[in-house]
DNA sequence: CCTTAATCCTGGAAGC
DNA sequence: TGCTTCCAGGATTAAG
């Protein structure tokens, strides 16, 4: 569920854990760990995978005894360091929250992992539906590998020369290439179809369609709205909270996420929606025409 | 290549 | 009130 934004707030909410040694850790659910044998985690489980068969996690590969060194982020992954090398890589899914509790607050259901630190707090991995996993790696070049194989990168600071690249050898809508990680790292359904509103770009024109112009307008809005939305706290629609419980202030910011049918706040046209890329799709027909032809394609059935 | 459907899972909201 | 159905911020694979 996080995009970048929520990923980046809490990277910064989970920061006082840097500099603390990890003194414990309990791993109360084994298959949120995504190992070699079942590289895709969550997804590969969907194909019917075992989960009983997964590897026994030894407590030092998911940082026990070792010093948190550093937190980083790619799209909408975050990576907690150490000092002995080795790196735990949090992926949140859907559902999936980190909170930092400074006592020994009490354990809400779907806590998966716990990492008890020196200081007496307490770092866990929550995450109903089950969607994320962590991954354990060795070595910080380990993380580059993984990174840089399976992310194109990162949106926060993407530029359009970057984008014009990884946009003109796909000619999907352009809706599609912005949620595939591969091309760009970081951006999910709401802040795709914010940042295509800021373009005035319709989601379902072509990727490789798009003059480098309106591929300057789409990098400059994705790094505007993000930004943005980082300074707000990420958007908290049901159950996002930073990890120290706090929910997001940019919800009431949306342009047209969670608008259909309502005015646009620009021109005062219905809000359309429709299925693209198989998500929930909003944008606005007076303010994002598809330039070619005409629009085919309509759907003000709200509600 | 690109699209669609299906899958993992839980819970909140809406419908009847 | 209670039961059922739909929907959700993601990511992946198989099949067409």
């Amino acid at each position: 569920m996080p995009e970048l934004p929520e990923v980046e707030t809490i990277r910064r909410t989970v920061a006082p854990v840097i500099g603390r040694r990890v003194s414990r850790v309990r791993l109360l659910r084994r298959d949120v760990v995504i190992t070699p044998d079942d590289p895709f985690g969550g997804a590969s489980r969907a194909r019917g995978g075992r989960p009983s068969r997964q590897r026994r996690v030894r407590d030092e590969e998911l940082l026990a005894g070792a010093r948190i060194a550093e937190l980083r982020r790619h799209g909408k992954q975050l990576a907690v360091l150490s000092d002995s090398g080795r790196v735990v890589v949090i992926q949140l899914g859907m559902s999936g929250r980190i909170a930092l509790h400074d006592s020994r607050a009490a354990r809400e259901a779907h806590t998966h992992i716990e990492w008890l630190l020196d200081d007496g707090s307490l770092l866990r991995f929550i995450d109903p539906r089950r969607f994320g996993g962590v991954r354990t790696l060795e070595r910080v070049d380990e993380l580059n590998e993984l990174w840089t194989a399976t992310l194109g990168p990162d949106a926060l600071g993407i530029r359009a020369d970057a984008l014009h690249r990884a946009l003109s050898r796909t000619s999907r809508p352009i809706k599609n290439a912005l949620l595939d990680q591969r091309v760009l790292a970081g951006v999910g359904n709401i802040y795709a179809d914010e940042a295509l509103f800021a373009s005035r770009l319709h989601p379902e024109r072509l990727a490789n369609d798009l003059s480098p112009g309106e591929v300057k307008t789409l990098a400059i809005a994705i790094r505007k709205t993000l930004r943005l939305a980082v300074e707000h706290r990420g958007s908290t629609l049901r159950d996002y909270r930073d990890a120290s419980g706090s929910p997001g202030e940019f919800a009431s910011r949306h342009a047209v996420y969670g608008r259909s049918g309502q005015a646009c706040r620009s021109c005062e046209s219905v809000l359309c929606s429709a299925r693209v890329a198989q998500r929930t799709t909003v944008w606005c027909p007076g303010c994002q025409p598809h330039s070619s032809t005409r629009n085919t394609h309509r759907d003000a059935s709200d509600r």
